[in-house]
DNA sequence: ATGTCC
């Protein structure tokens, strides 16, 4: 064993290491194959964790917490090898950010492992317009127009609340489709959105009043923080094919909408973090902290949270086809011309923090994704019928001022069940980022448009406070988990502002 | 992320 030692290469970083074996947060790292990082079980670990990183986004690990949360997320009873971290990865509450967890039937389900804003997610449109045609004066005209419509930041009221007030039982229950009805779009816009824009199993006498208060009147708002409404141009194509079911082309306009459950999902988290710790306790699970609250999937406490979660899903699956809806009406108003005539079309829809049934290795597994997207490949049968043969789109934005991605997971995606990244996942903490100076954060943006005035409410989301999109991308594409599709650049954007 | 602390 000692010559064995000898033969691997040292390395002198935060201590002696050996080749293909760190130690980062005390944590003993060994390097599985391209890309991809190990913590075998130890102590009350139940099975691995894995990381995926490149050695530069390897180092940001020193800095945070989350190979904490992620080994925690290992003792949690049922869980199912390996936790998983993202390239995306950083530090939340409970599971990181760019965190997966697959529990089965017998184990448990936590709110912390779905997060704060439940479903929230990426939907992607495209046009047939050109941006070559779109100067800043026109750019501007359109995020005003769009501002005029979809109620952005904090604490916002729909414009549309005398309407989503009466069908909101409807849209809690049945989802997209009950917005459609209400006159939102269009019946196959169900064919482009993840499970069709309905989690089965939602049950609003599983969410307390007040999220049901809070819920009823925030249809069809942005909220705040990385939400984001952008227009984008599609800056090159890395799949001819792919981008071609896709029906993207280089120099093409496109809107990115992100946002998820607002307040609504927030009181469920709240609600049930609150009522998963106690019934932990309860039923004797050993809960490492707080932000990981479970209880067996199987107890009263734990179907009623499915119950509530699936609501803030159908919940924010709508929000983002409202908030489409008057996208779409701002381009009709300043553009003078139909949505059909600009050839408006949802691409894909897709959640990023959510927990769902599905089956891998022919096993029925609860697998919580937490800034993480789901990506089946080209032949699975869980894809929309459109997208069958292709796998479909994922859809992973960018920093404000960089490029958003659309990717297709590979079969080899199957070891991370068929999961990738949701972003570019933030590199400094908010507070952190306040201390970016408003020079630095302008030189940043370069030429984006932006509607925030108030340099102080959006230093926190300067890219600079990011990880780089295109490390972070080529982390899963080196390993052949996904194949780029397609890269889109900002050329406007509207953020939550007060 | 969030009526950014009922």
């Amino acid at each position: 064993m000692f010559l064995f030692v000898n033969f691997r290469k040292i390395r002198d970083r935060k201590g002696v290491n050996f080749h293909g074996v760190e130690v980062i947060q005390g944590y003993t790292v060994v390097k599985d194959g391209i890309n991809k990082w190990c913590i075998p079980k130890f102590g009350k670990m139940r099975v691995d964790a894995v990381i995926y990183v490149n050695d530069t986004l390897k180092e940001l690990l020193h800095e945070d917490q989350s190979l904490r949360q992620i080994t925690n997320a290992a003792t949690l009873p049922g869980v199912v090898k390996p936790v998983i971290g993202m390239p995306d990865i950083h530090e939340g509450f409970g599971l990181p950010i760019g965190g997966v967890m697959a529990i089965e039937e017998k184990g448990v389900i936590s709110a912390g492992a779905v997060g704060y804003d439940i479903n929230c997610g990426v939907r992607l449109l495209r046009t047939n317009l050109e941006a070559e045609y779109f100067n800043k004066e026109l750019l501007y005209k359109l995020i005003e127009r769009i501002e005029y419509y979809v109620p952005t930041g904090i604490g916002k009221k729909g414009r549309h609340k005398g309407i989503t007030r009466l069908i909101f039982d409807d849209v809690v229950h049945n989802g997209v489709e009950a917005v459609i009805k209400a006159g939102f779009g269009k019946k196959s816009d169900l064919n482009f959105i993840e499970e069709g824009g309905k989690l089965s199993g939602a049950d609003i006498s599983a969410v307390s009043k007040e999220a049901q208060e809070r819920g009823e009147e925030q249809l069809g708002t942005l909220g705040g923080g990385n939400h984001f409404i952008e227009i984008q141009q599609v800056d090159s194509i890395l799949d001819e094919k792919l981008a071609e079911r896709f029906g993207l082309f280089k120099g093409q306009i496109a809107v990115m909408i992100h946002t998820g459950s607002r307040g609504f999902g927030h009181q469920i988290a709240t609600d049930y973090t609150k009522i998963l710790w106690e019934a932990a306790k309860k039923y004797g699970v050993d809960v490492p902290e707080k932000g990981l609250a479970a209880a067996p999937i199987d107890s009263k406490e734990g179907k009623a949270y499915y119950k509530a979660m699936a609501a803030a899903v159908n919940f924010a699956f709508s929000n983002r086809q409202i908030i489409m809806f008057d996208v779409i009406k701002a381009f009709e108003d300043v553009l003078k011309k139909s949505s059909e005539s600009m050839g408006f079309q949802l691409v894909y829809d897709v959640a990023h923090n959510i927990a769902k049934w599905e089956e891998h290795g022919g096993k029925k597994l609860l697998v919580h994704r937490k800034g993480a997207t789901r990506a089946l490949p080209a032949g699975h049968p869980q894809n929309p019928s459109f997208y069958k043969e292709s796998g479909h789109p994922a859809l992973i934005p960018g920093s404000m001022g960089t490029g958003s991605y659309v990717v297709v997971g590979t079969e080899k995606a199957a070891e991370t069940f068929y999961s990738v990244n949701h972003g570019a996942g933030r590199r400094l903490s908010r507070n952190k980022a306040k201390k970016i100076t408003k020079e630095e954060f302008e030189k940043a943006m370069g030429d984006v448009i932006y509607n925030v005035r108030s340099f102080k409410d959006i230093v926190d989301e300067s890219p600079l406070a990011y990880k780089d999109v295109e490390e972070v991308i080529s982390v899963l594409s080196e390993r052949g988990i996904t194949t780029p599709v397609a890269r889109l650049i900002p050329l406007a954007v509207v953020k939550g502002a007060d």
